[in-house]
DNA sequence: CTGAAAGCGCTTACAG
DNA sequence: CTGAAAGCGCTTACAG
């Protein structure tokens, strides 16, 4: 079982891989070709550091020969709990739950993790016990939850009980946190704000999402602290209550537009309710940018695809779910302070929807 | 172990589920609790026909008083086969991606299987690699193949080797009838192509999607066939090469609309492309519908936000991707004989991007 | 119709 | 640094 095999028995090694074609190798057979115990390829596979240099690299070179890869099943049996990481959620938007799929996938590309989704229903009656038992059967090793489920209080406690790890993402940290990725939106909704401020707007309308949304929340909040610098305020005759569709959005616009004093500018705090807004201009014949300027909130594909194309504020979304399963999967020791790093932040992406007041 | 025992030791029930607070039940306390072998809870658990009445009832009831579920690790690790239905997809658009996997949950849904999403890439070399390695590891019950990588023929033989079970999803038929679930595009290109010229269009656009996706050539086809009903055929001058995306639908429709015999109308093979051809007839000041129809294809939410609202064919991508994972999980026997649902296939859905030639 | 034994491919104490 | 035994929660032959 030496280097010196390899030349003296060409024969010997190719009828090794002729031995696993209609059947996959165990660590059985990387024991026994490796001559040491199972118990000793568990602890390589497994990055145990009590195991001798030359011992690991025999077993690795034997592994790699016949292409050995061990059971997620069987080990999630013995670990009793399996490889798979459960994305629970209920963001109506395809785009968004695309995006953060891929992102979840990339922090999780290579390591052996897989990816199970779950659509769920907060206002259903057996949410609570729908979560359990997906966790609780599949023995997920943890849980990455999206808003608007990841505000739900009821749920990490359920977790924490069943012992399975969670992030959360949220628009503002609701938990400690090593079970938090946070979006910040009030950054991009003060972003926004500024934008449109700084155009020279002072009769600026809101258009909120449901009011159970955080982001909605944080967005406006954004927008208060941007008006604010600039002297001015939140005129409550300005703001509007959305649902975040583009149904709702068209109605907030049609509304807020026929006011006595109507705005001059709209935030709506996404882009589908932007895209309402723009259907509302065109019904009530005003022209956009000119007569109204308009910003959302996402950049998902649809800002591009309209016309005008939307001004919006940019949330990297694929990012932040490849920070989520990158924490997930390997929790961050408490004492390093995670940097806010830009690139998970939201920014303004300048289109042709905004420009000064007449 | 008779009902007489409900009120005869009401607190004996209660201790009963107090066991299994912090641990779940396995198939072990089941058999101990009724008295039985595991065999036999396990011939209850997979539905064999060879327990007797009485017992079955019996064990059943003892599983829903504690709350017992099979533990799926175990059950796959014995089977040599896990409960997870993979999705392997290279759709680019989040709707398409997001409507399809809400469809297969649809039809996973109370059967114990979960969904486990696998995008790839069919240009990448260890694409092959990655996909057996994906379904081996995990030992997949079975995996459901959207296009373009359900026409991929490299695969099937692969799967066919682990022994994996697998759906294709395409739109028209490439395997053997238990393998497939066709969506009948031709049918929808067909509707589109009835549409225009029963407006009174003969000079009638085509944007194609990328030459390698079938779905583009069995649109084109349906289109086609629909001119010949009318008398028409579709003028080579009028066809252009796209890519599926908005920006070829853009550079394409500025290129057709440019020609020294343009189109009176535009059938883009999809509705990214649609709004791309939107895009260009506002560039060259065309209005539409009044100078130019358009219609797409897909009836993604993006056709509801476009303006003008745009005319495309639905195709009912949840219904399918629900009969894809219901075949997947019970095969049809080969002598029923599937009828063509209508619900299954593609519709016009009429919106105000076409009318009559000027 | 029912059960005792062995096994699926791993890991966890426990030794040494 | 390494290993023999027992176990994770199920199912598959094989009996009876």
């Amino acid at each position: 079982m030496t280097d010196g095999e390899k030349p003296a028995e060409p024969k010997g090694e190719k009828s090794l891989r002729d031995e696993f074609v209609d059947r996959r190798p165990t660590i059985n057979d990387v024991a026994r070709l490796t001559g040491v115990s199972k118990k000793t390829v568990s602890r390589v596979i497994n990055k145990s550091p009590a195991v001798k240099e030359n011992t690991r690299e025999e077993i690795l070179r034997v592994m790699h020969e016949i292409g050995y890869a061990p059971d997620p099943q069987a080990r999630g049996l013995a670990f009793r709990r399996s490889f798979l990481i459960g994305m629970i959620y209920d963001n109506p938007n395809p785009q968004y739950v695309v995006n953060m799929q891929q992102g979840l996938l990339d922090g999780m590309r290579g390591t052996g993790f897989e990816l199970v989704v779950h659509p769920c229903d907060r206002a259903s009656e057996t949410f609570l016990v729908d979560v359990r038992n997906f966790v609780e059967r599949q023995k997920l090793y943890g849980v990455i939850l999206t808003p608007s489920v990841s505000e739900d209080e009821r749920v990490p406690p359920i977790l924490r009980q069943i012992g399975c790890e969670f992030i959360r993402i949220a628009s503002v940290s609701l938990d400690e946190p090593e079970h938090m990725i946070v979006s910040h939106d009030h950054l991009g909704g003060a972003a926004a704000g500024r934008h449109l401020a700084g155009l020279g707007h002072t009769r600026i309308g809101f258009i909120s999402g449901r009011d159970s949304f955080r982001s909605s929340h944080e967005r406006r909040r954004g927008l208060e602290e941007a008006l604010v610098e600039r002297g001015l305020t939140l005129d409550e005759d300005l703001v509007a209550s959305g649902a975040y569709t583009f149904e709702s959005g068209f109605e907030c616009a049609l509304d807020l537009l026929q006011r006595p004093k109507s705005p001059t500018a709209i935030f709506a705090a996404n882009d589908e309710m932007a895209a309402g807004v723009l259907q509302a201009a065109r019904t009530l014949d005003i022209r956009v940018p000119d007569a109204l300027s308009v910003v959302g909130y996402d950049n998902f594909q649809l800002a591009e695809r309209l016309w005008p194309r939307l001004t919006t504020v940019h949330t990297p979304t694929r990012e932040i779910g490849r920070r989520a399963s990158t924490k997930l999967i390997n929790p961050v020791p408490a004492v390093e302070v995670e940097r806010e790093d830009p690139r998970a932040l939201p920014s303004l992406v300048i289109r042709d929807t905004t420009a000064p007041p007449i």
